[in-house]
RNA sequence: UCGACAGUAGCUCAAUGGUGGAGCAUUCGGCUGUUAACCGAAGGGUUGCAGGUUCAAGUCCUGCCUGUCGAG
């Protein structure tokens, strides 16, 4: 079950423990380090499918808790899977729900077996065991699962991080034995990852890392981060983290980051992410670009009829002024909010795609540096 | 022309005679495995004008101005 060929790494930075990769499931091949958009609930917000083919996204995310809550099992099983039902046919990876107990922590009480609920639509209580999430995502049909975890608050007590850490152990475990003893539904297979935490301990985090490496997850990813710490602490945590994950297994930062945040992350070894920033920002108005990001908004660009930005080349970038956005941001027009959306994951995507490149060509740090320079002149502001 | 009602922030409206507020709009922030087209902050007023009563008037009285409606 464990395909060899599912990654493999193709080239490795001299400079860092950046390196190139490729991801093969059994719906695209996903060259790394790769953003995967997220698209909780069967939609990348306000990005329709087409546009996510045409800058060629290969993966996006799905959320196990909140496809549960709507529009449910049932419906997603009579659909044939998430991939049929919202007809897309590349990958899909889902997240296990175990952030939503975290970031919806009022509504939850965690137990030795698992966590029990109440749902923020409508406070129906229900009760996820690992082997419930398995389950979930085995009807989702996603290709890459995601085991239960405990996703803690930062700063957490010592004492607190170690018992987690136990905790989320012992769930992926059994995650990882439902996985083994269930098939998938609809020819494709799934692959289940690890989610190592331990807080912004460095003893934990590589406790948790070696306890999940000695199981055979298909990779592995680092949570519990970019919870409120400092971004230099989150980067020493990474660096931390890829020293003793293992070299030939997918390497996955979840929630993370800015356009900073990824390139300082694939400099540790990252091969994966995910973050909801593109996204949720550009519906809050706020742009990346290769000069830095631009709140549409802003007074100061109601007569700038100039592209958002003429050197990353998107729909958005290339047929529309910032005036233009601007008035539809004011109007309160969704194809404001739809095309800051386009722009910001394509500029996502595009980030990583000029990642990959410079890392085969072995020149990340030069990219890095030029990118640097002009992301944070804020021309545009 | 007469009558009734109404004039308070850019707009729509609050405010027992007792420190004039809210929503929206404006301007500026913040969003990191999505409860989020969201959240936060700031700016903004001779309460239509002129008098009067009162310790104290957006509020009560008089006149004027403007608007809406009605009558003629």
């Amino acid at each position: 079950m464990n395909d060899k060929n599912f990654f493999s790494v193709l080239s490795n930075s001299s400079e860092s423990k950046a390196r190139t990769g490729i991801l093969e499931t059994e719906n695209s091949n996903i060259l790394t380090p790769v953003f995967m958009p997220v698209g909780t609930t069967g939609t990348v917000k306000a990005v329709e499918q087409r546009e996510l083919d045409e800058f060629d996204t290969r993966i996006i995310l799905g959320n196990t808790y909140h496809l549960f809550l709507r529009p449910g099992i049932e419906i997603l099983g009579n659909a044939g899977g998430l991939h049929k039902f919202m007809n897309w046919n590349k990958s899909i990876l889902t997240d296990s729900g175990g952030f939503q107990f975290f970031s919806l922590s009022k509504l939850k009480k965690i137990y030795e077996d698992g966590v029990e609920f109440s749902s923020h639509l409508n406070g129906d209580k229900y009760f996820f065991t690992p082997e419930k999430v398995i389950d979930i995502q085995r009807i989702i049909g996603s290709d890459i699962m995601m085991p239960l975890d405990e996703c803690l608050p930062h700063p957490s007590e010592f004492s607190r991080v170690k018992e987690s850490i136990g905790l989320t152990l012992k769930w992926e475990k059994r995650c990882f034995e439902h996985y083994k003893s269930t098939k998938e539904l609809y020819g494709h297979s799934q692959k289940l990852f690890s989610i190592n935490q331990g807080g912004a301990f460095p003893e934990l985090r590589k406790k948790s890392i070696e306890d999940l490496a000695e199981i055979d997850f298909d990779g592995h990813a680092i949570g519990g981060l970019a919870v409120g710490e400092e971004n230099s602490l989150m980067y020493d945590v990474v660096d931390h983290a890829t020293d003793h994950l293992p070299g030939k297994k997918p390497r996955y930062l979840m929630g993370v980051g800015t356009p900073i945040d990824l390139i300082e992350c694939v400099e540790r070894g990252i091969d994966m992410f995910d973050c909801v920033m593109p996204t949720r920002n550009a519906r809050h108005g706020r742009l990346f670009t290769t000069y830095g990001e631009i709140n549409i908004k802003s007074a100061k660009l109601k007569n700038n009829f100039s592209s958002p930005d003429e050197e990353c080349i998107t729909y958005t970038s290339a047929n529309f002024t910032l005036a233009y956005l601007r008035h539809l941001f004011i109007a309160n027009e969704i194809l404001g909010i739809q095309l800051a959306s386009i722009h910001n994951v394509g500029f996502y995507l595009n980030l990583m795609k000029n990642i990959r490149q410079a890392i085969n060509n072995d020149t990340l740090k030069k990219f890095k540096k030029e990118f640097l320079v002009k992301y944070t002149s804020g021309i545009k502001n």
